[in-house]
DNA sequence: TAGATTGTTAATCGATTAACAATC
DNA sequence: TAGATTGTTAATCGATTAACAATC
């Protein structure tokens, strides 16, 4: 009986591990496109932004890609980590909701060039229907599983109305998704073992306004400024 | 001279505390709509989906405002949510890039209703100068500097190819703009006291892709399929 | 007063960083 | 061999959680 402290199973890599992988994975890329072939863990967490101590105690996490004294090899690291991140195989991913932010989605060229596919589009309003998005024509959301089971669907990405995101959710689930990108502004609840990323457009200029505020030279002079309508509903469409 | 262990300056409050006040102020704005006037501490939580015991601990970073025995006035609490954020007072974003996302971003209706004007729009390409997208039209890049100062610009969205990100970023910056939302997939460099957000959608699909994987059948069957391409360049379009 | 719930303390947990022995 | 740089250990830091005294 070993006793096991972190949150790690045979193959615990830390979260806050993982979330950075995409980050070296870019960094390497952006290296080899220049042409270099070795870098250092130093000229790589440069380019990633990170502290280089943090970007060699991730890449032990995956195994011992270096050589001591020499540095990465550029491609083969690129390789061993996009294999961790699971970017070997495509994915394919549906689009719910084709406002104008799932439109740009459903547009959006990065996607493609990093193993995902956008194979599917769903939207509530049938004015939408037969409407073709980046290739790939809008689908009523009532053929949801079946575009699921049909078409391989990996990932959710649902870019509706917070108040229709969570029954979504809730058909992805029961369909077998187990991962959701979630741009609607609500709290989703899941079952253990499905994974939710949440993306919020508002939450982050919030973030910013709070740090902004603080430089700013009338916050000095005390005053608390009446205001309402703050916090208002939202929607993401 | 005191110790002071934390990196709390007179009004520190943890950044990961300040990252979640938008979520309690939005699951105030919930309960206030419900027509709920006082809730305890857990209801709150369980409506912004955390730990109740983090959340008296992170609002007990701001004052005493809920009642022993008793729980929080909503509307009070928002309030003074509404106020540490510094959301009293409406804030100038700049949408720089007007690509899909651009567009979708100088669409969302979600910005609006927290206190966020959106008072210019910039794009390089000069066939969508003078076309108005929600309501505000289309200017060159050229007019940052005037944009930034004649509409009080406090904050910077970047919605533009990763190549041209820090270009911009460095103008906003020199005209005075402290707070910059970027969705290019680019690590921007600014100085000290510049906040930047960084929203990467790809990333986020990524970070997805590592679970989904550990849960698919094939992932224990080992292999380690062939694949190219994959961590390639992008654009925010 | 008895029950409820906050605000805070202390314990735990995880993530970051510095430092350095291992080794190319 | 001397210089460079990794992979790892140990120290630090910050964030989360449990538990409970304070108090409505």
């Amino acid at each position: 009986m070993t006793a096991r402290t972190q949150a790690e199973s045979p193959r615990g890599i830390p979260e806050a591990t993982v979330a950075r992988l995409p980050l070296y994975l870019r960094a390497l890329t952006l290296l080899s496109d220049e042409g270099t072939s070795t870098c250092s863990s130093e000229a790589l967490a440069v380019a990633a932004g990170v502290n280089s101590a943090m970007l060699r105690k991730d890449l032990s996490h995956l195994g011992s890609y270096g050589t001591r004294g020499v540095g990465y090899d550029v491609e083969h690291l690129r390789y061993q980590i996009a294999r961790e991140i699971g970017l070997t195989t495509d994915r394919n991913v549906v689009v719910v909701g084709l406002g104008n932010l799932g439109q740009a989605l459903a547009n959006y060229a990065g996607f493609r060039t990093r193993g995902f596919r956008v194979v599917a589009l769903l939207d509530a309003d049938e004015r939408l229907h037969g409407t073709v998005v980046g290739g790939v024509a809008v689908r009523p959301v009532h053929d949801l599983e079946r575009v699921v089971a049909d078409l391989d669907v990996a990932i959710g990405v649902l870019a509706l109305p917070a108040s229709a995101a969570q029954e979504v959710a809730d058909r992805l689930v029961a369909a077998g998704v187990t991962a959701i990108l979630n741009f609607a502004p609500t709290v989703l609840s899941v079952p253990e073992g499905v994974e939710v990323r949440k993306v919020d457009l508002s939450t982050e200029l919030q973030i910013l306004a709070f740090h902004e505020q603080r430089r700013s030279p009338s916050y000095l002079a005390d005053g608390e400024p009446v205001a309402t309508g703050v916090g208002g509903r939202e929607e993401v469409r």
